[in-house]
RNA sequence: CGGGAUGUGGUGUAGUGGUAGCACGAUUGGUUUGGGACCAUUUAGCCCGAGUUCGACUCUCGGCAUCCCGACCA
């Protein structure tokens, strides 16, 4: 693309009420625009990450037999106060068409998966299976905050899954986890992120959370480093300050964002539904659940918070909105004709043909933090070529233009 | 929801009970082109409502918004 037809166009300041890093690079470089605390609009730049990581997640999610649909934000009343949460749950929006019809804007989706799923569930045969989806969420929080790590409306895989007793749901969680893990490691904060013991509610012991280190995480998580797991400090009295896995009490307090959780709800939701099969001897059997989040924008603004330095954000190639932004330097006609040639080939390049100021380009080129920097110049073709940066590190080489497609492969 | 801070062009600020100024940005034109270049040009503002007052951006009261701390948070 070429970076003097986008629309939005990057910022040197920003207002000084904005102090959460995520939020004053994202809003700088474009990618996202706040409309109301806790609202936010997506431009192109953030889009493109923000498919990437569903991309990521939905492969993620298929490849553990995940099956995606789309269900409504709009949910009736009646289902919510079936599972008794119109009432119980405060951070829900509750709203009222003309008629007077009161309707809930879904906070997650058990009370509508739930009875969608008695229209398909009879027999034992018909499970276990799962089923998700990438949703706008809505919680009424009090307070949000952090720029894009809480927000009232935000974007959100939720995946559920049906099984017929509990050995099934535990088999499946496992592989749910390590999917998570996956998803974790495939969009670059393998490092940071800690699969995490946290309190599991009245129906099972603990729940999982996926907390990446970062001091504008919310949680304080202790970590246990051999183990590669940690404890949210909510439950960590319960384990008397000491790993599950080693059963060793030398850990460390850190500050962590919650970037997914899975959990087990057993018959919390089909019981109200009255969600049930046929097993083999044709006796009824409550159908056991799990659910297993992952917030997008979240996570995308985790990303910053964990992958920036001074002059601003450094993607991952896997979730970079292009691979690769290229500069024209002054007047040439080469770095139209690069740009041509990898876009012919496939791959995602930010043209910056804009007629300002080289040092504009680079200052641009840093904040936005596109992974591979190629400048084209009359000094880069005099000295035989292209000059290519990767945007995490300070060494850049001259290569020439006809290797260039190779060395970005 | 409890507490705190702040509200003046897009951003950062100055200002006085009596015509709101500066810088950056943005526009347009031109000169530039290896780290946010230069010249000219144009543009845009006192959060909202009530009160006090001859007169309120300024004082009072009430609201609203944003950010921060806490509480809450599958």
């Amino acid at each position: 693309m070429k970076q003097s037809q986008l629309f939005t166009r990057t910022q040197k300041e920003i207002s000084k009420d904005e102090v959460s890093i995520n939020a004053q690079l994202l809003i700088r470089a474009g990618f996202i625009d706040k409309l109301m605390a806790g609202t936010y609009t997506i431009l192109p730049l953030g889009l493109r990450v923000m498919k990437k990581i569903e991309q990521i997640i939905r492969e993620e999610m298929n490849a553990i037999d995940g099956q995606e649909i789309f269900m409504p934000t709009l949910h009736p009343k009646e289902n919510w106060i079936k599972t008794g949460r119109w009432d119980s749950m405060d951070d829900l929006y509750k709203v009222k068409d003309s008629s007077g019809r009161e309707m809930a804007l879904g906070p997650t989706h058990e009370e509508v998966v739930v009875p969608l799923m008695k229209r398909f569930i009879s027999s034992y045969k018909d499970l276990p299976f799962a089923a998700y989806q990438f949703q706008n969420k809505f919680r009424m929080e009090l307070r949000s905050k952090s720029g894009i790590l809480r927000g009232r409306e935000f974007m959100m895989k939720d995946l559920y899954s049906f099984h017929a007793d509990a050995g099934d749901l535990d088999a499946y969680y496992e592989k749910a986890k390590q999917a998570y893990l996956k998803v974790f490691e495939r969009v670059g904060l393998k490092n940071e992120t800690y699969l995490t013991y946290a309190s599991g509610g009245s129906f099972s012991k603990y729940s999982h959370e996926f907390q990446t280190l970062t001091e504008a995480g919310e949680d304080s998580i202790y970590v246990c480093e051999r183990c590669r797991i940690a404890i949210n400090k909510e439950i960590i009295d319960d384990l008397e300050h000491s790993c599950p896995e080693c059963h060793e009490g030398n850990l460390d307090e850190k500050k962590a964002i919650e970037v997914g959780n899975i959990f087990k709800l057993m018959t919390k939701f089909s019981a109200p539904f009255d969600l049930k099969a046929k097993d083999e001897n044709g006796e009824d059997i409550g159908i056991v659940m799990g659910c297993y989040g992952i917030g997008l924008g979240r996570l995308m603004g985790t990303i910053v918070e964990v992958l920036h330095d001074e002059k601003g954000m450094m993607w991952p190639e896997a979730v970079a909105p292009f691979k690769v932004h290229l500069l024209s330097l002054g007047e040439n006609e080469e770095a139209q004709k690069i740009y041509q040639s990898l876009v012919e080939k496939g791959i995602e390049v930010l043209y910056d043909d804009r007629d300002t100021s080289a040092g504009e380009k680079f200052a641009d080129s840093d904040l936005i933090g596109i992974p591979y920097r190629v400048v084209v110049s009359k000094k880069s073709l005099a000295s035989g070529g292209v000059e290519v940066k990767r945007r995490d590190e300070s060494e850049s080489r001259i290569v020439r233009t006809e290797e260039l497609s190779n060395i970005l492969k």
